[in-house]
DNA sequence: AACGTTACCGATAACGATACCAAATATACC
DNA sequence: GGTATATTTGGTATCGTTATCGGTAACGTT
């Protein structure tokens, strides 16, 4: 199947490689008449232009990058289909990037950035540390997603994000108005800047409401992947029969935890109320149903696309945005 | 943040630009020496080459496309990922574009063809019908993820996927040696040619080898989204109270026809068995726990990528590769 | 008639890499 | 030493597009 170039486009309609050019590119210095007959042959001939050479050539670029932090992570997939099917101007190109937990996404931005002339990047699911060094002198629009990025090494980067550590302070709040006493939290590691911090920091702000502190013991550690989660699930619930509830930091971690709780011979929520964040949709399914902070999903994608293509497009400064979460208490929790 | 061409590099490093191409690209014929002198050059210059330039300049371009046929379908956002994930020539480069339901693939595949000078497609999720015309005149390698495509339209191309006839026929073989008599089947619509087509046939196989018939009232169509699935449920068994177990194509379908069933005050596997399709790790985590057929994802991403690369590279054939899947058996089928 | 303005269109030089060809240098062999 | 051969290097055209600059035609104004 022969692939035309602009050339051919050219000689068969009968104008300049210019002119085909300026109809690609929609530039209104055509008159309507040769705007036509050149788009007719472009659509018999299925000519969409050749990206590298548009790349190549372009002083700004217009490829962005998605990349996504963790894998195996069902929310980031909500997110990222989203992301990638947000409305956007035609010839902005998206690509994403998948990024194994152990690896540095700001080395592999930076590398991708080189390689494909970036001129935006989207970061899902990114932890603030030392790495990110890395990107000091990069100055094409960035946008972190689910984490905000005030008071961060990378408050000059937009960031679209709930209030993680209020939301999860009122889902603390939750359980503890429900008479819940003794309440685990499972979550990730406590380092650098992340929305998993956040919301530790909202669950000791609930508890201190309550004149409590959270027992160090009872702060469990996992990944967040459902073997893990079920695994950290067991272990604690058998050396900690007292506990009465969980905040877990991810609804995949909760399901891992509720599953671990029925393998205990433990009910949900008659022996020990769960709540989980993301607000995965099949929580809405299971039995019980999944007690969770919903997250905006479509909010957070078009509002990082938005302000991303702004930046990219008017020069408009990074904000801050914060979405609102919504606390869905479920069956997973006692009443 | 300055950004470094092959021909900085090759001033800086006191040598040709050919020669920086050959180091970029691992060439032998270059001495030892200069190649580490380069080497270091980029390291230091985070100079990795301009995609854009090389695709544009090199015959064989290097970019291919993974087209994911449908959204919020939790399956195939992991096979996604683990194709992406999968190890290949660090110079390929892996774009996904995800196409909604309603929308024609193929064209978009087309366009992106043109678009990105493409050397390989993998579709995802795909129904082979009269759409696939578009295709006739493309001659780029391309793999059917999911969908065996001998006896089609598409032949000619790659196909890797578990035998679905066989699996389903053996999962409802399953539910009807338990005693299991009035079986639904939750699928889509049985029209073209993909999985679930050959997943209707294979419960019709099943039921004619206990001389039965699946009755088409039994044949329930949805889309395969919680929402839809559970609505189907619902509607389905409340007219059709004596149905005793559900074949589901999807674990997704399979959670909401579950939900359903709770909702309708029936028991699963007491009133009603359930199995479904896919083998989601969070089917292993329910309450209950999911019978389901296991699709072997990492087996299907690999055996993916590989047959595309060599179909690349060596210009061999196209294949038809069967992956096995695994019926596993778990909670929400009576014993 | 001369000029300015507007609307449209075209020739050509880039963009950054690789392919191709040619040349320089090192090594082997008689 | 001289020739043949292998190894390593460099010069330059080229990929397909857009930016830049320039040109033409038509029309209105003075």
């Amino acid at each position: 199947m022969k692939i035309y170039t602009i050339r051919d486009i050219a000689e068969i309609a009968g104008v300049s490689v210019t002119t085909v050019s300026r109809v690609l590119n929609d530039r209104p210095d055509v008159s309507r008449e040769t705007k036509e007959k050149v788009r007719r042959v472009m659509a018999k001939c299925h000519f969409v232009g050749n990206a590298n050479a548009r790349g190549l050539k372009q002083v700004d670029g217009e490829t962005v990058a998605l990349i996504i932090r963790g894998r195996k992570n069902p929310f980031l997939n909500t997110l990222t289909e989203a992301i990638m099917l947000c409305p956007r101007r035609e010839k902005i190109a998206m690509i994403t990037e998948y990024i194994d937990e152990q690896d540095d996404e700001f080395l592999h931005a930076l590398t991708l950035m080189n390689r494909q002339r970036l001129s935006g990047l989207i970061f899902l699911g990114s932890r603030i540390d030392d790495r990110s060094k890395a990107l000091d002198g990069v100055n094409i629009p960035m946008v972190f997603s689910t984490v905000n990025t005030v008071g961060t090494a990378m408050e000059r980067a937009a960031s679209v994000a709930m209030d993680n550590r209020a939301m999860a302070r009122q889902a603390v709040k939750a359980l503890l108005d429900r008479g819940h006493k003794q309440i685990a939290v499972f979550g990730g590691r406590r380092t650098g800047d992340d929305s998993l911090v956040l919301r530790a920091l909202g669950a000791e702000d609930a508890m201190s409401g309550y004149g409590m502190k959270l027992d160090p013991g009872n702060y469990v550690e996992t990944r967040f992947l459902l073997p893990d989660a079920y695994k950290a699930g067991v272990d604690f619930f058998k050396n900690n029969p007292g506990i009465d509830a969980a905040f877990c930091m991810s609804d995949t971690v909760a399901v891992g935890v509720i599953r671990a709780l029925a393998d205990l011979g433990k009910k949900v929520p008659g022996d020990v109320s769960v709540i989980g964040v993301d607000g995965l949709e099949i929580g809405e399914y299971t039995t019980p149903r999944l007690s969770t902070i919903v997250q905006p999903v479509e909010e957070i994608a078009r509002e990082s696309v938005a302000m991303l293509t702004d930046m990219m497009e008017n020069r408009a400064p990074a904000r801050h945005i914060t979405v609102e979460g919504k606390l869905e208490i479920r069956e997973s929790v006692r009443q």
